[in-house]
DNA sequence: TATGTAACGGTCAATCCTGCTTGTAAATGT
DNA sequence: ACATTTACAAGCAGGATTGACCGTTACATA
């Protein structure tokens, strides 16, 4: 009758069960908040026994952190895909505000947030982030070139200001009540870069005088 | 030897009990964020019995609650202060990114931050804090006359972006190893604004096709 | 002065969460 | 084929947090 019900390999068991803990996680962050995310909720809504996800996180916080490793690695995969064949960087510059929106403001990129603000809370969980953090940072800002390479201070600036800008506003999208109103402040944000292109302030080659 | 230890008058009481607990929970939520912020601990560093607080503050709910407004007409003052003998609506604008930057950066605009963040984790908190979030918006908007009375949705925008910006940037700041670093990006923000201006995308009077 | 009311201090039960431990079955490696 | 490692299930203990319940004291007013 049934096909014989094959266990799969071990590999496959393990990235399952913490693929079913990846996307459980970021829904109920997203969903909830970081407050609420208990690791029974994650679990219970993964469908994995409490044995199985302590099995392999040991800890809320290395789960936690892995949800912040796995979701920058997508990340980064959506950024390139945006930026495929875009070689101008005032172009990037251009469409990094609603690339920026696409990217951040899915629930993965909002369970992100909920992590890094939960963490202030947890020093354990705060340590095992602190590295994370400085590396997604750089990376983010190597990834974008926005400036000249002479110009670090400057091009992080910048590149602080619209992922900051972004985020804050996705806090902004899950608390509204009508959620939508929320991207015309990306527009906006969009035109101001615009402008900043156009009298000189936003440089593309150097950011001195800040 | 000692003064009469005249008690103080019932009113004064409970203002001292409500201001001790308003500060600690301020301090709490700025050092710990939300998620470590235990009434226990806030009464704790507030020098206040549990027993005082639940007279004060039956829920949590309500003491976070509390805190939201009490801020709020803080921040409405300051506000207010550093307007005054503003009138140009062009020169209210331009000053608007780091006056927000001063109101919300400080430990009570984390504070309250963390509050709304936290509240999607507590239904009860939620619907106490929905009234009270709208009414601070509505206010906002009233109060900064960004744009003409004509285009509430425009100037809606706008108010969003700078304040939600300068809100991230404040969570940036709390997250940052160097804090000092995060201001560069209200600089940037600023100029942006300028150039906005300058190029017309800002135009203080419309702000129709968005 | 006498009575009602408000502030307060301390303790309690119920709940929830986390991480540990024990036990089982399957897969991997020799 | 056997030994070892890995994935999983389930129960358990310790700790923390919340809100409620007493009793006590001081203010307020008649």
């Amino acid at each position: 009758m049934a096909e014989k019900p094959r266990r799969r390999t071990q590999a496959e068991r393990s990235a399952g069960t913490r693929e079913a803990l990846l996307s459980a996680a970021i829904e109920t962050l997203h969903e909830h908040g970081y407050a609420a995310t208990s690791t029974m909720l994650v679990a219970e809504k993964a469908g994995v026994s409490r044995g199985a996800m302590l099995h392999q996180f040991r800890t809320k916080a290395d789960l936690m952190t892995f949800v912040v490793e796995a979701v920058f690695e997508e990340e980064l995969e959506r950024y390139a895909e945006h930026l495929r064949g875009m070689a101008d960087p005032e172009q990037r510059l251009l469409a990094f505000s609603e690339m920026a929106w696409d990217v951040l403001s899915r629930p993965s990129g909002v369970a992100v947030l909920e992590i890094l603000q939960g963490s202030r809370s947890d020093p354990h969980l705060c340590e095992k982030l602190a590295p994370v953090q400085t590396r997604i940072e750089e990376q983010a800002l190597a990834f974008t070139h926005l400036a000249a390479p002479g110009d670090t201070r400057g091009a992080m600036a910048v590149m602080r200001l619209i992922v900051w800008a972004i985020r804050g506003l996705s806090i902004a999208q899950v608390l509204a009540p009508v959620p939508g109103s929320v991207k015309d402040s990306v527009k906006v944000l969009r035109r101001l870069i615009e402008a900043g292109l156009e009298t000189g302030v936003l440089s593309v080659r150097s950011q001195e005088d800040i």
